[in-house]
This record gives structure tokens, sequence and C-alpha cells, in this order.
DNA sequence: GTTCCGCATGAATCGATAG
DNA sequence: ACTATCGATTCATGCGGAA
């Protein structure tokens, strides 16, 4: 399995026909959105996008495991002033290859995309498509507890990246600085909407989805030591979200400029994750109650 | 126009057969969603969902004017522990009855039904499908405007408990009290994601909407005067709301427990009305900017 | 060392203009 | 007529510099 722990530049269609069939643990992405112009990257016309995407489904489908889980981070973009079908059809068919539509959650994005139209406002929501292929798969909704109340949410917003990974690899439960303020609280389990921001700030990569957004759904599907996979990785938030936590990952993207970034970025992680374990001795990051 | 501010009793399919073309502004319902178990109200089986929306949507689209707008409350539910895909194909089979498919609002449920399952969390959201008839149509986004975002939590911070207990409608969508009053400047369009409570504290009908949830698209696609029609009209909260804002309404329901229910509550509500209107000379209930 | 304010920056959409 | 490009519109967020 020489694939683990790499970002591997290439069409995942192609690349995943290498890999051995029930492999991956999740699988976690968000493809290039249906685009009208042709030139950009990934710009595939709402028209063709279910022909496209179908394909790479079913090599997904086959590189899952039984147990695994298909998380699909998308959104149907307005054509001709309607919302375009593309997305509902694509779930209709990729029933017919064999997955299960289990259950849909939603992310609000607070800081959506300005701007004033006279027949809509602003998009703040997109869709997380949870597919499997069986109907019993693998869920460690302990993970993801929250206190009662939302006030701690706003707390883990403002911190830095690296706060977030030194405290992640401290307290190793998953939900970063401050574990302190949380104990003692009542937990409850969440429910399928998401309130998270997106990234705008960040010089070196413009990643779509903040870092919290896979790693909730990893912390969620997955254990220590499984392979999560990202068959279009962009900056590479994906692979970092699955170091921090200490899950494996496999990267692809077909572009190479950004298959030279997410390298940098998983690379630039790691090198913090062992200066940690270097300054106290042990590194533990975790993110489920399970101990490694 | 006899059946204007009526509560009829009957299939709506039929009813709505003796109403004229193009007379109806908005039409904003929540019909009963579909459920295994025959014997309950409006058990309608998934699998049926489809062909027994589709003739309703079709005299839905006949009397809609072609400035007006089509909001559909609905969720799938969970069958099989897979998300059913009527919705989805009622979204496909309405487009080809020649409706526009605009766009979905979210409604997060803050206070959803609690429950815990293995394999999924609790269900806080539902859709809110908007259709169109042509791509022109009446929307007024001025009626629904919202206190900005920073501004507004800045100025919250410094006032007074009771008047914090006062404002409902913080988080974003500006359903609650006379927040304009207070707030005064600063407003913001909001965005296609709803936050509100479900209605908890009803005896006589089972978990219904809030009536601030048809208050808000009222608001936004109906001037005074305009018609609105719930064809599925329930325990009567649309006609609530659109009394409360000086729209006429048509409601239907094929329950007669639905039908007295809903009759007695908007006669109850017309009662009050008549009695502000005497006390305070004019009864201006606002909503829009514009004057009536 | 905090807090505060200013500023650039987005998974966007519409309508007009140009080929 | 049909498609490609461009400007205008708009607001929550996080960063950096200043008080």
């Amino acid at each position: 399995m020489e694939y683990i722990n790499q970002i591997i530049q290439g069409d995942c269609e192609e690349v995943l026909k290498q890999f051995p069939d029930d492999s991956i643990d999740l699988i976690f992405t968000s493809p290039p959105y249906a685009d009208q112009r042709k030139s950009t990257y990934g710009g595939i016309k709402p028209d063709d996008y279910v022909d496209w995407f179908l394909p790479k489904a079913e090599q997904f489908l086959r590189v899952l495991k039984p147990t695994g889980t298909f998380i699909l981070n998308i959104k149907e973009r307005v054509v001709n002033g309607e919302r375009h079908t593309y997305v509902i059809e694509l779930i209709l068919k990729m029933r017919k290859q064999g997955w299960l539509w289990t259950e849909e959650f939603m992310w609000h994005k607070k800081n959506s995309y300005p701007g004033k139209w006279p027949n809509r406002f602003r998009d703040s929501w997109e869709r997380l498509l949870q597919f499997n292929k069986h109907k019993k798969f693998n869920m460690y909704q302990d993970a993801v507890m929250v206190p009662v109340g939302d006030w701690a949410q706003d707390r883990l917003a403002n911190l830095s990246e690296t706060d977030k990974i030194r405290d992640e690899s401290r307290v190793g439960s998953g939900f970063g600085k401050n574990i302190s303020n949380w104990l003692g609280r009542d937990m409850v389990y969440p429910n399928n909407v998401i309130h998270m921001a997106t990234e705008c700030g960040n010089r070196n990569h413009s990643a779509a989805f903040p870092v919290e957004l896979p790693s909730w759904f990893i912390k969620l599907f997955t254990q220590r030591g499984d392979i999560v996979l990202d068959p279009f990785i962009g900056s590479g938030t994906t692979a970092v979200a699955a170091i921090e936590l200490g899950r494996n990952y496999v990267g692809i993207d077909i572009s190479d400029e950004y298959y030279y970034l997410s390298h940098e970025r998983t690379s630039g992680i790691q090198m913090q994750l062992l200066e940690i374990k270097s300054e106290r001795g042990t590194y533990n990051p975790n993110g489920t109650a399970q101990s490694g």
C-alpha cells in the first residue's frame, strides 16, 4: 500500500483503478462544481456534470470498505434563473450504481458570497451528501459531541491553525483549546446542520472549505489509523485534517498546481507535528475515545 | 370571487378546479408528509407520493398568476435506512409540468425533535422549495431585511437582559418582533437559510410550522391585498399569517377536523384585528415598505 | 499584551455587450 | 439566436497595524 499518506497527481478515475477493492474507510471530497466557463480548472458544464462524475463514483464505490462512508460536498449552480438539476439527478443515478443515499447534511455558510439580484438572495448553504455501501457502517457519534449551547463553537473559530494543532495533540479530545472549559458541561449529540464559515483569509492557499469540515466527518466516521481518501484534494485541506487527527490519507488531484500546493501543506503539517513530538516526548493526536 | 378569505373543506385538487386561471399571488403549503402507516391523516406511502402530488401541482400551476410564487415545505423520510427520493423525483417531474425550480431555501429547525439512532443524528432542517411559472416574478426584498451581523451583535451585547429576551431573531432571519423599530438602520438582505424554532406548545394539532415561516414568505412575495393560497391549510397557520399582514387568504383542507380548527382560528384572529382597529382608529399591519 | 478598526477577499448571479 | 466575457452588486470574516 505504497500510496498511503501521499498526494498523487492524476485523474482520480484512472489513479483509483490501481487501488485494491474495499480498502478505504472514508471518502471526503468537494469536487469542482459545475461551471459555465470551459477554461477554468474543473470547468464542467452543468449539463455534462452527471456523466462526468458517474464513472468516478463507480471507482469510489469499489475502493470503499463495506463499512465505509462517502461524503460528497456539492451545490447546484443557477442556470437561466433556475437551480440546475445535476445534483439531484446524480443522487438518483448513484443509487442505481449501488450506493445508498443515507443522509444529507446541511452546511450553513455564514459568510456566503455577497451580492444582490432582483430575484434571489445570497446562497448560504451547501449539501453534504452521505452515501454508503451497506446499511451498517462505522459511525463514532461520541467523537463529535458538543456542549449544550453553542458558545463554544465561536471560541474554536477564533484560534489560529497552529494553536489548534498543538492543543489537539495535548488534550486529544478533538475539540481544541481550553478543554477545561468543556469539562463538566453537559454534552449532547449534534444534528445534521453544520455551522461553519468559509475560509477566506489565508494568503498561501485558498481552500474552499475550512479544515473543521473534513475534521468533523473524519472524527465521526473513522478511527485512528484508518484511511481517508480525497480524490479532488485541491489545496490539501482534507489531508491536513486527517494528519491532525492521526488518520492516514490519500489525496489525488489532476492539477499540478494543486498537487504541489497540497504536497507542501501536508509536509508542513507533518513537520509541525514532529516538532511537537520532540518537544513533548510523545505525540498522541486523537479524535475518538479509543486509545491508540 | 366568493372563495376569498374562506376555509374550504375538500380535496384541493377538486376544489381548485372551480378556481379561475392566474388568480393566486402566492401558494404556501406544507403538505402531509409521506408516511408508511396508511391510517394516519394524510398517510401517503413514500413510493406513491409523487403520483399523488402531481395532479394537485398541475392545478397549482394553473391558478397561480404568471408573476406568482409557489413555496413547498417538504422533507423526505427515512425508509430502510435511506433518505427516500420522492422529493427530488417530484422536483424533476414538476419541471416537466412546466414549473421552474427557482430556489431551495433551507429551514433550520433549532429545536428539532429529540431522539438518538445508531446511524444518524437528529434531522434539523427542512426544504422550502421555490417554484415559479416564469423567470420574472414579484419579489419584495426590502420587506424582509435584517440587521447587519457585527453591528447588531455589538449593540446587542450592551442591551439589558429583558431587551435581549425580546429579540428572537438575532441569528439572521428577522422574524421575531419589531427589530427595525429599535435597530433602525444598517439593514442587510437575508440569505436563503432560515433559522426558526418549530412550534412546540400547540395542543390541538400535530407538529406544525411557526406562523413566522409563512409570514416571511408572504412579506417577500406579496403585497397588501394579494391572495395567498394554502391547499393543505391544516390548523390554519398560513391563513393567520396572511390576515395579520393584510393579505387575502384561501385555505383548503380535506379533513373536517382541520377545517373546523382553522376556521375557528381565522375567525378568532379577525375578531382580534377588528378590536385593534376600533381601538387605534386604523389598523396597519406591516411587513412591506409599500403603502397599502 | 489586549482591543479595536480598517481592509482585502471570496464555490456567485444578473444583465448587458460583443463575437 | 446562441454563446462567451465583463462590470456591478454585496457582506461576514480574519488578518495586520494602530491605539
